[in-house]
DNA sequence: CTGAAAGCGCTTACAG
DNA sequence: CTGAAAGCGCTTACAG
């Protein structure tokens, strides 16, 4: 070919925007580039945070990211993960409501991490809760400390689901025994596997009307914090005054609720990055290492405002 | 074939979990049955509801859905749009930051809707603006009322940006007018393209510091409304008491926050699934008929709470 | 170093 | 009605 038809061509090709068919391409080189994502809400600010790291780190390598919101249901992430197969993504980046299912790629889990089922980031469950319970016992003198949080049990059969309930759980009850605080069982509450702020708000008001109400609630989510906040104020408790409240999440602008809210920095985007970062090890060395790796841990910070009593 | 034979096909198919070769099939067939969406910011609450609207939709027609976030960069927006068509996505939704370009396939705006490009889902930003600056000024007396907007122009040199922020302004100033009005230049101020909230908080302590500092503030996006707080109550001024606000867009949990504020209601999902429909329609058609279908308005409510100084 | 051929896994039009 | 062949648009190993 001379030069010059050479560089006709390319001009050509510019000119009318050709594109290679990415589709022929993946389907002769047996790779996609495409990365599948699955995550219970892509409405939830933590999950749109995590998904805006991820993609940028994904992008930057030259991937792109399929999405599929599962409305946290078991059944819908094992149509999503199925379909995610029949388009041979590489791989999968998954914060699981329980449906997830081997496809043979290597796949990366956020937030709730099966423990048997490969590498992910997950974040300080256990050491956060700790955080909350110590501060409101600790600084402020609490021992009436009530828990609203994620279940701790598989939703549907699933064998996954809500290890992250299970761990702020346990750690509250660690937490509060460890202060030497008694526990009794209606200060132990759990609220639906969506943490909808509607269940959260129900739960509040029937622990206000205990004859022996908490001096303190522990929220185990942010939605959930925005339900016992309405909860609370359905039954005219003024937080922190009647009732203190720390939460694990941080609510979108917490800083400016009413009253501002006492909760943990989860560094949400980082957790995407990092999850990227590990699938992006695993497409590299392809040698099943990956899968031995533990699970990366995000540590939190404690960001003291009004509801929990702090600067009153 | 025998039946016996037949049925052991299917069934060995269905213990190894076959799934056919999407890749292929969409080579083959010409169709991927893949939409693009194209966002500016996944982690605004805004675009993840028309998201899940629009997927919910999507997913039921058979489709699935290649999500890009674009960070607002009319480049980004771009090389987004570039990708999608080298996937061969049969259709496009976008809420553009003015990057998009034709790449030959049906396409529905959302939000931004560039007036000749096609057939889109926009609010009724007029409309909206004017129930702002009507209840401020007729329900409430206010006479000097100030703007902080998105931007009316385009973004580098991008020819179909911020529709929505001139929509807005000009209904702002129409409404002022029609109420007998003045509005100083200094009243009328706009942010940057992101619509951020660190500018509009700037913005707001600046209106504060005005030797004739306006008695309320009309807020063009939720972000705005959140940095206008912060700015407001930097400078130590209480809303609604000392100055008014009121939000075309409502911020998360609008009802939590102190003051709950002012704002009208969107029907986000809504917005969503109606996209995906005008895009269903447009590609059952394939005739070019939608091509010339108007832009649908969402229409809005006003959701009256305590910022504007309803209820003091 | 260049160019023609085979093949990725499907679908579809066509021959038997 | 069934079955073999061609082709979607690329990439890659191979022959010239």
């Amino acid at each position: 070919v001379s030069l010059v038809a050479r560089d006709r061509v390319w001009a050509a090709a510019e000119r009318l925007r050709f594109e290679p068919n990415h589709l022929a391409r993946s389907l002769r080189r047996g790779s996609t580039l495409a990365i599948g994502m699955v995550v219970p809400d892509v409405a939830v600010a933590f999950y749109a945070s995590v998904l805006k790291g991820a993609q940028e780190t994904l992008t930057a390598a030259g991937y792109h990211v399929l999405v599929v919101s599962t409305e946290r249901a078991a059944d819908r992430e094992r149509a999503a993960v199925r379909t995610l197969a029949a388009h041979r993504v590489d791989g999968l980046i998954v914060a699981t409501s329980g449906g997830y299912e081997d496809i043979g790629v290597p796949v990366v889990f956020v937030d709730n991490v099966p423990a048997p089922a490969g590498p992910g980031v997950a974040l300080c469950n256990a050491e956060g809760t700790a955080l909350l319970v110590d501060h409101l016992a600790g600084e402020h003198g609490h021992r009436a400390i009530a828990y609203v949080g994620p279940p701790p049990g598989a939703a549907d059969g699933a064998p996954f689901a809500h290890l992250v309930g299970r761990e702020r759980l346990d750690a509250f009850r660690a937490a509060i025994g460890r202060a030497g605080l008694a526990l009794p069982p209606e200060y132990e509450r759990t609220s639906d596997a969506a943490c909808s702020a509607p269940v959260a708000r129900e739960i509040a008001a029937s622990l206000a009307a205990l004859e022996q109400p908490p001096t303190a609630i522990v929220a185990g989510a942010d939605t959930l914090a925005i339900g016992v906040l309405q909860g609370l104020r359905d039954s005219g408790l003024r937080v922190p005054d009647d009732i203190a409240l720390a939460s694990f999440d941080e609510p979108a602008y917490a800083d400016l609720l009413d009253p501002p809210v006492t909760s943990l920095d989860r560094h949400d985007t980082e957790i995407g990055r990092r999850a990227a970062e590990l699938l992006l090890g695993a497409l590299r060395s392809n040698n099943g290492a990956a899968k031995l790796a533990p699970v990366q841990r995000i540590p939190l910070t404690l960001r003291r405002r009004r509801s929990c009593g702090c600067g009153t």
